[in-house]
DNA sequence: TTGTAAGCGTTATCAA
DNA sequence: TTGATAACGCTTACAA
């Protein structure tokens, strides 16, 4: 590994020179320019990051924080996370924080010896503890929204899940059930369960509701409580793709048609979405581009508060329902 | 930020002692290290990530390197990188290589100045030109078996296609499709077609082979052509789960029953496979398992190749085919 | 058991 | 336009 010293003694300059040469920094002539890059090229030398983090008191890092790895929605956000951040020249160093946040601080605080450039938590909520523990780091929140307190980047979801609920009454059902996550973990699924409420009420449609845990697994229980309670229902709504797409399977599994006896409505728009059949209606994020303005946003300094454009995707899941 | 030597003033004693406490190097005294330990504590002391690994010329992180950020293969080897990695308290920086590589030199570059102890390519192998990129840190691929030069964790392909393409075999299926993916792009393909040649050659059985580019979408096309060579067809092997998940779906929408009419085998046991209904049957990989020990044998210092354990699971999409 | 001091590779200040 | 030189925060001989 070469070194800032190699290249000047190379090319016959001071390490300053180089440095310069090498930041774009003013002060050097094009003949000693010249020389410098070649000199650089010829040993194939790069900057350490560890040496220049340290000088300047600030890594080219930036920390990604998902609930889980794996998760689906964490995934598209991490994506545009990546490719805003190497645009930038900055790395990305992945977290996990577990259910309820109980890794973050760790990793916050990993992060600060890093001297991130800063931190995008994904799903999850800012607390004042990780702000404390953050120190200088900035943070913002994806694809959850917690008060105006800290930066997020989210979508309205009480508005998307009252749009998406409209939509289903405007299509001509009544009856349509809700297949809620677990409100207390998950900060998004209490004012999407509202918006369902307010338009159901404002509809005059009697709501009927019933808890997963957002994953694949716990749909199916819960759509035969659903289904229970009503066995009338013509569509259900699930406050996420797995348990969406775990509903359109297990009706079809129970022997009713997907869409003709029953609508079928996801949230979040993974991929997930896509791989049941009829594929999945769903009410879409920007995931993606949340990820890439999250890092603009780190990066700008700006860290303001952004709320994101909803979309109702229609795919084979969802229509009107039958006239009995 | 307090430093170590904010530490050691506070405790009254040096620098050196301070690190040699933090860092449970031999020599002091039980006294001074509550003192130190006193000191660390009140300051809210955290070791410069930074610093330190200039100084060491080893930094505490680890590289990770996918097609995809949100492939789901990769999620999975990922999950295990994150978890192995934090244990032993290395940070995961994440990379794309991108279709083919593209962008693998650039991460490797970016990581050789990180000074990384290591690097995981996930389903993509090492070439000659990436080994002298990554100067010293060490290289592993994961998922991907690429001949015996470079060190890599993957199950041997070609045996765990051969031995599902028995299991069809022996549960009574003679008319068994493939469905494989680019064989260009994608390494594992190769070998895992030769398995599935070879058991269908042994018995005696002949093969029917169509290819997708292992994404849900190339299916439905890649199918439609499969049953066009062969309407009776009673049992389709796809080299994805993706493919496999799209298969399923498919063959129901055009009429026929899984796994009655048609049993249909994924490849790699990612969470797609539980998606669809009936849930799929395939060969698992331990994706998992492989990202903790590529961890470990990085560290270890090890990097000896190793095959590891495929296994058949049974799902729903399976079954005897029927007798006409 | 403890402290002093050098130096990891870089950038930034200052003087030339 | 350039070059010395001093840090950045830490670890590690070596000395005491």
């Amino acid at each position: 590994m070469a070194t800032i010293r190699d290249v000047a003694r190379r090319a016959g300059v001071s390490p300053a020179t180089v440095s310069r040469v090498v930041n774009g920094l003013p002060g050097f002539s094009s003949a000693t320019e010249e020389r410098v890059r070649e000199a650089v090229e010829q040993l194939g030398y790069e900057p350490d990051t560890l040496a220049r983090g340290l000088k300047t008191m600030q890594s080219s890092v930036m920390g990604v924080l998902a609930p889980a790895v794996s998760d689906a929605l964490a995934s598209e956000v991490m994506s545009g996370v990546e490719s805003a951040a190497r645009q930038q020249g900055y790395s990305v160093v992945l977290g996990r924080t577990g259910a309820g946040s109980e890794y973050a601080l760790g990793y916050l605080r990993s992060l600060k010896t890093f001297r991130a450039a800063g931190v995008v938590l994904i799903s999850a909520a800012i607390t004042p503890e990780m702000r404390r523990v953050a120190g200088r780091v900035p943070l913002i929140s994806v694809a959850i929204r917690d008060g105006a307190t800290f930066p997020s980047l989210a979508i309205d979801d009480e508005k998307a899940a009252y749009d998406a609920t409209v939509h289903l009454l405007r299509l001509g059902h009544r009856r349509i059930g809700l297949l809620a996550g677990d409100v207390g973990s998950v900060l998004v699924n209490a004012p999407r369960e509202r918006g369902y409420l307010r338009a159901m009420r404002e509809a005059g449609a009697s709501p009927i509701l019933e808890r997963g845990n957002s994953l694949y697994d716990s749909a199916p229980p819960a759509l035969g409580r659903l289904l229970e309670r009503d066995p009338d229902l013509t569509a259900v709504f699930a406050l996420s793709d797995e348990m969406g797409a775990a509903v359109v399977n297990e009706l079809q599994r129970r022997g009713r048609r997907v869409p003709e006896d029953v609508s079928v409505l996801g949230f979040d728009n993974t991929r997930t979405s896509r791989h049941v059949h009829p594929a999945l209606s769903t009410v879409a994020q920007p995931l993606e581009r949340m990820g890439e303005l999250a890092v603009q946003s780190l990066l700008d300094g700006t860290g303001r508060s952004k709320i994101l454009p909803h979309r109702l995707i229609e795919r084979g899941s969802t229509s009107r329902p039958r006239r009995d």
